[in-house]
DNA sequence: TGTCCGCTCTTTTTT
DNA sequence: AGAGCGGACA
């Protein structure tokens, strides 16, 4: 036991990080809390097993939930054993691993190895082209509920065959699903309709050589329970599982890594039941709580110190979290002082947030603290926008993750869209896109015949139309045709092009020549043109240097990927799976800037100075949330995480929201007030007795908040009514009524909708008129 | 039949 | 605020 050592940081880990850093064989969990040191264990367990334990690097899986943090983990590692030894380890997350793998085993799974990746909307449209066929009418069951829906018996790991089998004998499932479905979307739910759906769905994705992210988790654990020597090569290559946020796991992920390691056992699990936050995307925390029950001589070791953040902060954290029914019995401490006290500011509104966080970043710079020390957290990507608004106009150096995603960038999108179809001829979600933009003459109604066309002669979109245009076959569309025979040329000479071992960024600067895309912008968007055109030559220089890197590592079985093609989609697979960040006025070489991103983002990231905006009921937590007391659960947890991410200094803001253009007054979010009062500082309000304010507020308003009530199939269509009650408070159309904002008003109709009722209320006084609005914040007058 | 304009509806988090 | 849809116009 000397050699440890030789690894940089061992000696400096507790006793708990050396022992779970040291773990010999066998499944082991690390319960880790917040701040615990977590990805320094697995970090430096990588290294101790490389360095010490003589572990080959390929051997070595380590699993993330982001590519932020898979990328972070990758330094890391590379800082402890070097580049050259790193290489071969594959840090990456579930998604990016399967995809990797199933580029190299598609056949096996029944796919194309240039197989599309289909995003959300690609997936809602070809569901909404599904459910027109069935005759499905939306208000029977909308895009959203059936995509839903398809997502979370995906995550289960269900095929459409399993969920047949699944609704017949186990309605447990069905019906636990059932309440959330009604709750999230009040529509009629009926599961034989959404398994139709979705083994239509999977047949289509199949036929399009196509697959949405889940897709990737489920086909790759189909492909290795159904292929044993697929299965059995990769447990022969990897030995050893780490996986960090394991209480994010979903089940199709538990069983892929469940199956992956059952050989060796070699599974190392870190997480922390408390920073749960997407039991959205399935992940049940259960897992981790249960995982030494259901593994034999599991070593289970706690991290319960925390390193990272003052005393303040942790007390803030830790008092939160407690008012939570469902957590695991642990504790979280640090040795570390005070520090400074929690700031909270309630401001007026969005933009006076916004300026009031510059304000305070704008001060702290001229003591010396940096820009990058700054991290601006909230709930939803929406609330960036006034951030970002305010710091461009003051010239302030930030970088902000998720928001527009490039890719999902129209312009980007478009050109990717015809690099796919170029790669993959089946990918009816890119033709539809490409076939029409730049505008050829071939419009929606000529895209229907077309796709009836290609129904009935069971073809491709692109064959059907190629048929048409140069086979001569006499149909609806022969007329619209002549604006794509250019295009349908210049697809056959791209897709030769790259055939014959062009490189992809020769093809993408065909594209846009031969299309004419910068004269296609420039009409399009001659406002905001130079910034699409920048993007354009962003992408086209993405590519180029994703040339010049040799895909090297062992994985690239006997050099697999070379040709254009394959590089070509390896790239759009990168693109489609990574978002990248945004730089605004960050100077050249200068890594000095602001960082915003939504909590969700943040997990498993530290800095010195967080603010949290936005910390108001329908924010955080969440609107959708405000009914269920596990959803607000898990906002709560969503709070933990963001406090923290702070090692020194916490700000808290909140304003009065002008939310979805109804002006609903702020309510202070409910885990302020689960913060010692001791612990905040209120000094930057200029009424010092906020607190009891918004006490007294919460008080009136609670009467008249109702909870969202839920309406199956017909009453929805039942839109008219003469009147309605609701928590003992009786609505009539005719009706007097006064508005906390508006004032006096006259109830004129009376809506049901999903989300409760709404009145639509004619003001007297206010300039607003007719409103209609939800009937929270009203009461009789 | 294609395109454009204005009206309506939605309204979280991510791979 | 933004996307998507339907109706009016060319």
């Amino acid at each position: 036991m000397h050699n440890e050592i030789e690894t940089p940081d061992l000696s400096l880990l507790n006793k708990a990080q050396f022992d779970a850093c040291t773990h010999n064989e066998g499944p082991a969990v690390v319960y880790a809390g917040a701040g615990s040191g977590k990805t320094r264990v697995i970090c430096c367990r990588i290294a101790w097993l490389i360095l010490n334990q003589g572990v080959p690097p390929s051997s070595i899986l380590a699993v993330t939930f982001t590519n932020k943090a898979a990328k972070e983990m990758k330094e890391r590692i590379e800082k402890y054993i070097g580049a050259q030894k790193a290489k071969n380890i594959i840090v990456s997350t579930f998604h990016a691993f399967c995809a990797r793998f199933l580029r190299i085993y598609s056949h096996e799974a029944g796919y194309n190895p240039g197989f599309s990746i289909y995003d959300d909307n690609d997936q809602k449209s070809l569901l909404k082209d599904i459910l027109k066929q069935l005759n499905v009418p939306d208000k029977l069951l909308s895009v959203n509920t059936v995509k839903s829906k398809i997502d979370k018996i995906k995550n289960q790991g269900l095929t459409p065959e399993e969920y047949l089998q699944d609704i017949k004998n186990n309605q447990d499932y069905s019906l636990k699903e059932q309440k959330y479905q009604l709750r999230q979307f009040g529509e009629h739910y009926d599961p034989e309709l959404i398994q139709k759906v979705y083994a239509m769905y999977q047949r289509l994705m199949k036929q399009q050589n196509a697959m949405d992210f889940n897709d990737l988790l489920l086909v790759m654990f189909k492909l290795l329970e159904n292929s044993p020597h697929v299965l059995e090569s990769l447990q022969n290559r990897f030995r050893y599982f780490l996986i960090d946020e394991f209480q994010d796991t979903n089940p199709i992920q538990f069983k892929l890594v469940s199956l992956l390691s059952s050989k060796t056992k070699n599974l190392f699990i870190v997480g922390d039941d408390d920073q749960s936050i997407y039991s959205w995307r399935g992940a049940e925390p259960s897992f981790i709580l249960n995982f030494h029950k259901e593994h034999e001589n599991t070593k289970v070791y706690k991290l319960e110190e925390n390193y990272r953040s003052s005393n303040t902060i942790i007390s803030a954290a830790t008092s939160v979290i407690k008012n939570n029914y469902k957590r695991a019995d642990k504790s979280l401490y640090t040795k570390k002082t005070n520090g400074i006290k929690i700031k909270f500011k309630s401001c007026e509104d969005a933009f006076s947030e916004s300026k009031y966080i510059a304000n305070e970043i704008y001060s702290a710079i001229q003591n010396e603290e940096k820009f990058s020390d700054f991290c601006i957290l909230y709930r939803t990507n929406a609330q960036s926008r006034s951030l970002e608004d305010e710091l461009r106009r003051r010239m302030m150096p930030y970088i902000i993750y998720g928001s527009v995603r490039f890719y999902e960038r129209a312009e980007i999108k478009i050109l990717l869209a015809y690099l796919k179809l170029i790669i993959n001829t089946t990918d009816e979600a890119s033709f539809q896109k490409v076939i029409n933009t730049p505008r050829r003459g071939f419009g929606d109604k000529a895209l229907q015949n077309l796709k009836d066309l290609s129904i009935q002669r069971k073809e491709t979109l692109l064959k059907t139309l190629n048929e048409v245009v140069f086979g001569g076959i006499e149909n609806d569309i022969t007329r619209s045709i002549s604006g794509v025979k250019e295009f349908m040329m210049s697809y056959q000479k791209w897709r030769s092009n790259l055939d014959s071992h062009n490189k992809p960024s020769q093809i993408l600067a065909e594209i846009i020549s031969d299309i004419k895309f910068e004269a296609y912008l420039k009409t399009t968007h001659p406002e905001d043109f130079d910034e699409r055109w920048l993007n354009v030559i962003e992408l086209k220089n993405a590519i180029v240097e994703f040339e010049h890197i040799q895909i090297d590592d062992e994985f690239n079985f006997e050099n697999k990927i070379q040709t254009g093609i394959e590089k070509l989609s390896k790239f759009i697979e990168q693109a489609m799976l990574t978002v990248e960040p945004t730089v605004v006025n960050v100077q050249q070489g200068n890594a000095n800037a602001i960082t915003l991103m939504t909590i969700h983002s943040a997990k498993g990231l530290e800095f010195p100075k967080v603010i949290i905006a936005g910390l108001e009921e329908g924010v955080l937590p969440h609107q959708n949330s405000l009914d269920s007391p596990e959803a607000i659960e898990e906002e709560r947890r969503l709070m933990y995480v963001a406090i923290t991410r702070a090692k020194e200094k916490l700000i808290l803001t909140n304003c009065k929201r002008n939310r979805f253009k109804d002006f609903l007054p702020a309510q202070e979010s409910r885990f302020i007030s689960e913060i010692p009062f001791e612990v905040i500082d209120y000094a930057d309000n200029q009424n010092k007795n906020i607190k009891k304010e918004f006490g007294k507020i919460n008080t009136i308003e609670q009467k008249f908040v109702d909870k969202p009530r839920i309406f199956k199939g017909d009453d929805l269509l039942k839109q008219e009514m003469n009147s309605t009650q609701n928590d003992g408070v009786t609505w009539r159309k005719g009706q007097r009524v006064k508005h906390k904002v508006f004032g006096d008003g006259i109830i004129r109709e009376i809506e049901k909708s999903s989300q409760g009722y709404r009145l639509k209320i004619k003001f007297e006084k206010s300039s607003i008129g007719e409103k209609t609005l939800i009937h929270t914040y009203v009461q009789p007058a």
